[in-house]
DNA sequence: TTTCTCACA
DNA sequence: TGTGAGCA
């Protein structure tokens, strides 16, 4: 669980998340405008992204490479509060909770899409580049 | 030099 | 989203 600490510990300048992400500083700040990432903030009002912004930022990317325009994004992304909204809980013949349970299947079922292909392959190779960053540092 | 915000193409 | 201006 200390894991959680550390990964929103380190921090990166926007320059090394580009390079990370490969994407621009335009679209990560936008990202950023839209809610999608919360980086931390310096002293000169600089960001300051954590690895967690960094994989976010990945997720991001990948989302919007499938055509997922920011709106989806947020719903994959936001745990919106999971019982926020059991107001509208449907309860019909067979059970109690179907919008639960559609909201809980339709947020795994867009995760699963996103990471489809690369359940192993794009995250190692992510952290791979992230040690050489680390290491190389040069 | 790098990043930041803002505004316009 | 890209790009440029003017700052810190």
């Amino acid at each position: 669980m200390s894991d959680e600490i550390r990964r929103n510990m380190a921090l990166f300048s926007i320059g090394s998340v580009m390079k990370l992400t490969d994407l621009t500083a335009r679209q990560i700040r936008y990202y950023e405008q839209h809610e999608l990432i919360v980086p931390a903030r310096t002293d000169g009002n600089q960001r300051l992204f954590s690895f967690n912004d960094v994989e976010r930022l990945l997720q991001i990317k990948a989302l919007i490479e499938k055509g997922v325009n920011i709106a989806g994004i947020k719903q994959v992304l936001n745990p919106v509060s999971k019982d926020s909204e059991d107001a509208t809980v449907i309860t019909d013949q067979s059970g109690v909770k179907r919008k639960e349970l559609d909201d809980a299947q339709l947020h795994k079922m867009l995760k699963r899409e996103l990471l489809t292909g690369n359940r192993r392959g794009k995250v190692s190779l992510i952290q791979g580049e992230l040690s050489r960053f680390l290491n190389h540092k040069s």
